[in-house]
DNA sequence: CCAAATGCAAGAGCGGTGCTCTCGTTATGG
DNA sequence: CCATAACGAGAGCACCGCTCTTGCATTTGG
């Protein structure tokens, strides 16, 4: 019953969160569960580790939901199955803004991400990276220029990660994909498009996507 | 001197910014000020006004940056000039995370931006959009395909801005470079990168302009 | 030259916040 | 059966943004 109350903290939070922005109040969620301030430390130590267990939440959600649709998308093109991705992600980023900006938006002040985020952190760019290795590995990669310098040292270490004998420019080419598709949806949920893009911004993602799929080198 | 006064109150105000993080709390500028809080609502109506005086200088300080990149780098090519202002925008943003964070991290809650933020938030974009216009000036972009649909349609209303005879599918690459840097910076900075890209980050940064410069299709 | 008006700073106060401490109550297990 | 542990409530602390009133200084106008 213990895991209840905190599950139910957690889903009142996240309405909260939902509703009144990303200053999530400890007060108004226990005056809404009806219990005292003071009760709701029973279950979290402090603000920062209920928004430690959100953000844990909001990783997750996001990245089933570009596991989904990714699976989704399996029999299609390995350009499509990136593009997929990157509507899904989208569209989870519009339904949830603000676990968008908990998770992808500046850092709260104060406060430190704990070791157990960054696992679930990760399931968003691992997808797309296993795209780019199974098309890697269904020859499906047009050939590309390596790279050089200490960054592709870097990336080599982290190629290992991903598969086994992975070019590191691919690694790279996969990061720039992860990182245009956070780019562009928080350039869209944080007003950066306005009086900009306002028309057809799933067109925008859509282009962001198919020019990431192009620096891949997907075919 | 009541111009003296609030220059005074953005300066304290900001070198809150930069050591306490983004809570800004206009009662300890007040106290650094040897003021009471009461006597800062005499030069700012509330203290979203004030932020939104740090986050039009906020913009105007990145963009001048930019430029001055640009400026400095115009005798080198074009795609060099892109990465110069890659380089310039991410030094910038690792002086002054904090800064930042207020103009293209999330938005802070119940704060909406007035009409005098978006003329300073355009100078970065602007900068990325004179390169391209210049590089396609001077013939010095390959042939890419075109796009189609609804998004060109925006992106042909949007060209206009930037030149006569713009191509639409030139503006979506220059706005994609920006989504680009912006994402890059951004991610290094609010720990998207932690436990991936760790030793070479200014190589990473690189990369990513170096892509963006691919995809405009700079030669 | 004096009075009125204006600008400024201070203080008190309101409702809100995160968080701590103490104190009853309840339930559980030896 | 009773000790122990978990729990909820309440008071309280220091802080926050913001408002209102008051007093002081300066400046302006007659």
């Amino acid at each position: 019953m213990r895991a209840e109350m905190t599950e139910e903290i957690k889903a009142v939070a996240r309405r909260h969160l939902a509703t009144d922005g990303a200053n999530l109040s400890l007060r108004a969620v226990a005056r809404d569960m009806g219990m005292a301030s003071s009760a709701v430390y029973r279950y979290f130590a402090s603000r920062d580790d209920l928004l430690t267990a959100l953000i844990i939440e909001a990783y997750d959600a996001v990245g089933e939901a570009a596991e989904r649709a990714a699976a989704a998308a399996r029999d299609a093109g390995f350009a499509d199955q990136l593009v997929a991705v990157g509507h899904a992600v989208r569209e989870w980023a519009l339904a949830e803004p603000h676990q968008w900006a908990l998770i992808y938006g500046s850092p709260v002040p104060g406060y430190q991400a704990p070791q157990d985020t960054i696992g679930p952190a990760t399931r968003v760019i691992f997808q797309i990276a296993a795209i780019v290795r199974d098309a890697y590995a269904a020859g499906r990669i047009g050939p590309q220029p390596e790279i050089s310098g200490r960054y592709r040292e870097e990336l080599a270490a982290v190629a290992g990660q991903f598969g086994p004998d992975i070019p590191p420019r691919l690694v790279g080419a996969a990061i720039a994909a992860f990182i245009q598709l956070c780019g562009a949806v928080s350039a869209e949920l944080f007003g950066q498009l306005n009086k900009s893009v306002d028309e057809d911004r799933r067109g925008f993602l859509e282009f962001q996507m198919r020019g990431a799929a192009a620096f891949i080198g997907l075919i």
